[in-house]
DNA sequence: TTCTATAACGATGTATCCAATTCCCACGGA
DNA sequence: TCCGTGGGAATTGGATACATCGTTATAGAA
C-alpha cells in the first residue's frame, strides 16, 4: 500500500487526529474502504504518513459514531450493516425527520423554498444513481434546516452518515427517480401551505417507500 | 491529585481505554467533573495509573458521544449545555421516544406491563429527586424497549446519557413527583389499552411540560 | 501603567519498546 | 484423510521518552 498522501498537508488543519477521521469517514462513506475489512494501524499509520496515535484516536471517534466496530485485541474493522439495521435506521430517520419538518415550516422563509426548488430541478437534470443519491440528501437537509434546532439537525445528519454511500446510491437505484421526485413535489407544496402534519405523514410514508423497496428486494 | 485507583483492577476488563471512557463517563455525569472544566492528560494519567495513550483515545470516544469539548491546542474540555440546549435534547426525545412508544405498543407483553408497574410502585416510595431521576428513566427505557429496534434505542439512550445527572436530578426537583408520576399512570394504561397515537400524545406533552418548566425558571 | 519578550505549561505527534493475543500453518497422530 | 496441537509471525494494546508548537502567564522594559 503506498502512502497516498500526507494528511496534514492542508494548511490551518485541525489536528492529524481529526483530518484521519475526516479522510477515513470519506472512505468508508465512499466504499473504498470495504464493510467487514480490517483497518490496520500500522497499514494507515503508513498510508497516511503518521504514528499509530493519532490513528487510533481516529479509528475510535469513528467507532463512537459507529462506522467502526472494534473487537478485543483483533482491531478495528469497518462496520457491517444487516439489512435489518438499514430498516432500523430509516425507522430513525422517520422519527427525527418527522419531527424536523413540523418545527421547520413554521420558520421556513421563502429564500430556503427558493432554494428547494432550485435543488428539485438540478434533481430533475441528474444522471445516474449516485447524483440522484446526493440531490436527495441537499433537499432533505434543505427541508429540515429552518427548524433552528440544532441538536435536532446533528442527530439527524449522524444517523444519514451511518447510511454508506454505497448503500444510499443502492437505495436510490432501487426507488429510482420518479415516485420520490413526485413525492419531494408534493412535501414542496405542503411546506408552501404550511401543513406541517401533513407534511410529515408524507414524509414518513416516503421514507417508508424505502423500506418496502428494501424489504422486497430481500426476497 | 492523588492515584484513585487502578483502571484496570477488575478482571476481564475490556480493553483500558473503554474502562476509562466509563469512568470519565459517570464522574461527568455525577458531577464531579464540573462542566467547563479541563480534563489534563497527565493528571487523568497520574489518577488512573496509565499512560496517556488510552486517556487520549477515551476522550476521543466521549468527544464523539458529545459529552467533551475539544479546542485547538488546549486540549479537552467537559462540555457545558446551556439551556438552549437542553430545550433542544428534549426535542430530540419528543421525536425519538414518541416513535418508539408507538413502535413498542403493539409488541408490549404482560410482563413488560409487569415491570411498568412495579417501577411505578417503587416510584411511589422513592425518597428524592435523585431517585426519582433514576425510577423515571427506568420507567421510560421500560416503555420504549419492547420495540425491537436497536438502533431506535441506541439513540434513545446516547441522548439520555447527554444529559448530565446533575441536570436531570434539577429536572426533577423543578417538576416533583405528583404531576409527572399521574401522566405515567395514565401513560401506563394507554399503553394496557394498546392506544399508540394517544399514548405519544400524553408522551409528547409529558416532555413539553419538563420543557416549559425550564423555560419558567430560567426567568 | 501598558506593552513586549520570555519562560512555563500542556497538547500533539513521533519513535521505540514490550507483553499479550490471535491467527496461521505445519506437523503428527488417529 | 481428518483432526488436534504447538509453535511462530503478525497485530493490538499499552508504556515511555522525546521533540515541537501553541497558549498563557510572568516579568521586565518603555
Amino acid at each position: 500500500m503506498e502512502q497516498t498522501k500526507d494528511i496534514r498537508g492542508r494548511g490551518a488543519n485541525g489536528s492529524t487526529t481529526e483530518a484521519l477521521a475526516a479522510a477515513l469517514r470519506a472512505e468508508i462513506a465512499e466504499g473504498r474502504l470495504a464493510p467487514g475489512s480490517a483497518l490496520r494501524q500500522d497499514e494507515l499509520a503508513a498510508r497516511f504518513g503518521t504514528s499509530r496515535i493519532p490513528i487510533r484516536e481516529a479509528l475510535r471517534t469513528l467507532q463512537a459514531e459507529g462506522l467502526v466496530t472494534y473487537s478485543p485485541n483483533r482491531g478495528a474493522t469497518v462496520a457491517v450493516v444487516s439489512a435489518r439495521e438499514i430498516q432500523e435506521m430509516l425507522e430513525v430517520r422517520i422519527a427525527l425527520e418527522c419531527h424536523a419538518i413540523q418545527m421547520a415550516i413554521p420558520l421556513t422563509a421563502g429564500s430556503d423554498i427558493d432554494r428547494m426548488r432550485k435543488i428539485l430541478q438540478a434533481y430533475d437534470v441528474a444522471p445516474d444513481p449516485s447524483a440522484w443519491s446526493t440531490m436527495n440528501w441537499q433537499f432533505h437537509w434543505a427541508l429540515y434546516a429552518p427548524s433552528d434546532c440544532q441538536r435536532l439537525l446533528e442527530a439527524i445528519e449522524q444517523n444519514w452518515k451511518r447510511f454508506s454511500s454505497a448503500a444510499r446510491v443502492q437505495i436510490s437505484t432501487l426507488a429510482g427517480r420518479e415516485r420520490p421526485q413526485r413525492e419531494h413535489h408534493e412535501l414542496l407544496a405542503l411546506v408552501e401551505k404550511g401543513d406541517g402534519a401533513r407534511a410529515a405523514a408524507l414524509l414518513a410514508d416516503h421514507i417508508r417507500d424505502t423500506q418496502r423497496s428494501i424489504r422486497a428486494k430481500m426476497r
